[in-house]
DNA sequence: ACCATAGTTCGATGACCGTCGTATAATAGG
DNA sequence: CCTATTATACGACGGTCATCGAACTATGGT
């Protein structure tokens, strides 16, 4: 099929291949939370720089990358900055539930 | 002769101070997954011994304490062996779908 | 009193993690 | 071309983690 957008270059592990300990590893730290949060909260694709955190550029890289290599988010190059999406629906199929109560649980009534 | 009534030297944080980060980092570990699954899965208090794990005792040891300074599982003396709990209530009244998304992940239907 | 059972404590060790600064791509626009 | 923007790569450093063995505590049974 026609399919020009290739960014073969971004490691993105498939919807199967998810693991639990991996996601659970990656949302435990609090810099990432937060960015996943956010990520969620836009529902829309936020590029690197647009998630406000007191951390060096590269150690937000860095996080980034858990986050994509986990499975969590979806990294695609958009012109000079880089785009980031959650994998919503593959993290549902995969852990029905999981991301709703991760999400849910720092918005207490 | 003598009462048991309290078991102060287990540190067990309160329903209310149960952290997200902690408890994700706790689950994020296979052989403390594998504890707490075995723990869901019997409910009903078992002693660290009983749960199969080709790790040291100490290790094991050190595993159950991560899950209780999380705030996961809730541990008291019977004798000469320590019975855990895991504290369902607590976890579902902080982080509701949490632990029932983390327990349903790993068994496929 | 003795001993067996069940966990803990104490270093120690090797691996991993979060963080940083600097240097290096990659791209858009003048 | 040059430059600014955006993000990555590369060490490096200190801290935490999972793991172990050996010594220790605590309890219960004989």
């Amino acid at each position: 099929m026609d399919q020009q957008l290739e960014q073969p270059e971004l490691v993105h592990p498939g919807a199967e291949e998810i693991e639990l300990p991996a996601v659970l590893h990656a949302l435990s730290d609090p810099q990432r939370l937060r960015i996943v949060r956010e990520l969620a909260a836009s529902e829309r694709p936020l590029p690197c720089g647009g998630i406000v955190l007191e951390i060096s550029k590269s150690t937000r890289t860095h996080h980034f990358r858990v986050l994509r290599e986990a499975g969590l988010i979806e990294q695609r190059r958009d012109g000079t900055c880089k785009l980031s999406t959650l994998r919503r629906e593959d993290l549902d199929a995969r852990f029905p539930g999981l991301l709703d109560a991760v999400l849910g649980a720092g918005v207490p009534a």
